[in-house]
DNA sequence: GTCTATATTGTGATAGAC
DNA sequence: GTCTATCACAATATAGAC
């Protein structure tokens, strides 16, 4: 029962310092923040979690836990390319509809520490190498006419980007019209795979 | 002279800080940090300027200062599409080459205050919705079967988050080499525009 | 302009009562 | 498990000598 509770208290403070650390950065959160959003005192996060690098490394485990399943499991799908696209690119929008801050957050931590990419490749038992000579082998890039990796860039600048640069875009294109940002990242959905069919195509 | 020498300390003061703050992000990087690097004294540092905040905001300006006019002056060139594509492409290849760790400074300063956006604007001068009126007059989009923001966004993507996700596709992509990531960003100034031109055509 | 010294507050982390 | 009290230290910032 008493473990029921910590569990869960355990769970409120990863929900609150995922907030904080999605909105101020690792750096710029203190524990302090952290424990004013769960509505606990800051020795009680000292409990729970050691320290402020374990409780980030929590919450970034939390983050990577939550996308890379999701990509990984189309990714051994060995679905046809006409409906590996919109797939794929329906997993990334989806995902970062529901929680925009996580690209940047993604991103900011891999740049200040990036010898995190291979250990949470091997961590979370993805290999990209070979998913990649996979899909050679199973014709996916046939007829492309240059570097497949190119390809997967694209993939990924053309689905995340748009969450990345997310506060510039709204403001700019979209009179920081919340509703009609999002509107245009439904109707990514649509265009994005078309233009990557497109892609496949050219020389 | 002394007002020379202090404006030359002034200005190595702002490499300093720069090399730092895009190295930590500004929560994690101290004035301390920052004199070290300069190799001075952190009181040095509030004399010039007299909080992190303020010598911050020089830094984050000094950076939209070295990007958006380059982008600027290539939008108000009134180059006809085939011209204005390769054009604008290579500007953000080229800016990020020299110096990769930008998008990532600028995209999570604007996240943590997005206010900055119309302020940045409004002193840059630049007015993108009068722009994009302009390009529309001057039949940029003509036969672009969905709205022009969403290609905006695409080239912005392409450009872009090769940059943004360094850390992540040289290591994922390219071994680490970063030789050969690099020369990956070279192909990808000849190969994007060809991507964007077959963009124009879909529907 | 540049330093040393210092004020002040914030921060992460622990000890110990309940 | 949760709190209060407290520690050690790092941070920003300022005052004042030179």
């Amino acid at each position: 029962m008493s473990m029921e509770l910590s569990n869960q208290v355990e769970q409120e403070i990863l929900e609150a310092a995922e907030k904080v650390f999605y909105r101020k950065g690792k750096g710029a959160a203190s524990m302090q923040d952290i424990a004013d959003e769960a509505g606990i005192t800051r020795t009680l996060l000292n409990y729970y979690f050691r320290s402020k690098d374990k409780l980030f490394d929590a919450v970034f485990r939390r983050t990577m836990s939550y996308m890379v399943p999701r990509v990984v499991e189309l990714m051994n799908s060995n679905l046809p390319m006409e409906e590996f696209l919109p797939g794929i690119v329906e997993v990334f929008i989806d995902s970062m509809i529901e929680k925009p801050q996580i690209p940047i957050f993604v991103l900011q931590e891999l740049t200040a520490n990036p010898e995190r990419v291979p250990q949470m490749m091997k961590e979370l038992g993805v290999d990209p190498a070979k998913t990649v000579s996979r899909m050679k082998a199973d014709n996916y890039f046939d007829g492309l006419g240059y570097d497949p990796r190119q390809f997967i860039m694209s993939i990924l600048s053309l689905c995340i980007f748009p969450f990345a640069g997310k506060p510039m875009i709204r403001s700019i294109m979209y009179n920081d019209d919340e509703v009609a940002y999002i509107e245009a990242m439904y109707e990514r959905k649509k265009l994005v795979p078309k233009i990557l069919e497109q892609m496949l195509k050219i020389q």
